[in-house]
DNA sequence: GTCTGTCTTCAGAAATTTCTGAACGTTCGC
DNA sequence: GCGAACGTTCAGAAATTTCTGAAGACAGAC
């Protein structure tokens, strides 16, 4: 029967570092992504940096880091460990809206950046293309929030 | 006059310069980026190769490879040019639109991952978190063709 | 058909990002 | 306090990405 676990293990652990390869294809640093697919993928309810180390085979260094990374995206958090001198983490419930969330916050430099286009050029097909992009952008971010709420909503809907 | 004309050009392409640089922290290849920021930024109706060269100080290669990259993307377009031995560029029109619909792309991997990942992983914790992921970005990708949709429907809207 | 200007490809160089391993703090149990 | 287990930081190494420059392919003018 061992054989048979442990070769689900070995499958979970495959789609989980595949995912986190996907992830990291899609911009995200590879390591962090190794550690946010742990999480995702684990029935612990809380994991240490310890517990990374062993089950990615990364070094406490870069696990460390990359534990950061993930915290300062805001997909886990701390969460209180009596009896245990380690840190432990687990995903927050809104990883995903808020994930999505800051992928949007670079728009707020690009915005920035094409308005900054828009009051330096003159008059003209150049200065048209600015604005129409500033104006998509801006379009988006007041999207998004509704976006995310739409989402909460259905979730919560169907389920009372 | 020169001088005024000069600084105006130098605020130009400076404010075109640090677009680039945003878009390539937002994570665009750089040199793609310089050339997407080259027509933004331009008056001319087209340019060729032979103009982003001299325009960006970047070697011929670099220039042939990013262009390639930014057609791909679809938002640049050969345009005839009669008379002209090179071949001239200029932007597409739906260039935002589409960059936005392109930058979802890599959901559709995502998906996939996760969905993997959901056939693979029993009852438990883990699973409900991953039907959770996979909810959420197959909801996001069933809005985004609507969301732009609405907003070039706002743009044809106040302009008959 | 040949020549010239233009673009593309590709191997190697440069720069950047990412990972590791060792030294240093910190915190808890005793 | 003292000791031990953990976690963090940082300098250097490794790997990856990105750029260049030279050689070659292609298209049109003559």
């Amino acid at each position: 029967m061992t054989g048979e676990t442990e070769r689900k293990r070995a499958a979970r652990k495959d789609a989980a570092e595949h995912l986190a390869l996907t992830l990291a294809g899609a911009g995200m640093q590879r390591m962090a992504a190794r550690v946010l697919a742990a999480f995702l993928f684990t029935d612990e309810p809380s994991l240490t940096a310890g517990d990374l180390v062993a089950e990615l085979g990364a070094s406490a260094g870069s696990v460390s880091g990359a534990v950061k990374t993930v915290m300062q995206m805001g997909l886990i958090e701390r969460v209180a460990a009596p009896g245990s001198r380690r840190e432990h983490y687990r995903m927050r419930d809104r990883a995903w809206t808020t994930l999505y969330g800051r992928q949007h916050a670079p728009i707020d430099d690009i915005l920035s950046a094409v308005a900054r286009g828009v009051a330096t050029v003159e008059p003209g097909p150049a200065r048209e293309r600015l604005i129409y992009m500033r104006d998509f952008y801006e379009f988006l971010l007041g999207e998004v929030p509704s976006l995310i709420e739409r989402f909460e909503q259905r979730r919560a809907g169907p389920r009372p």
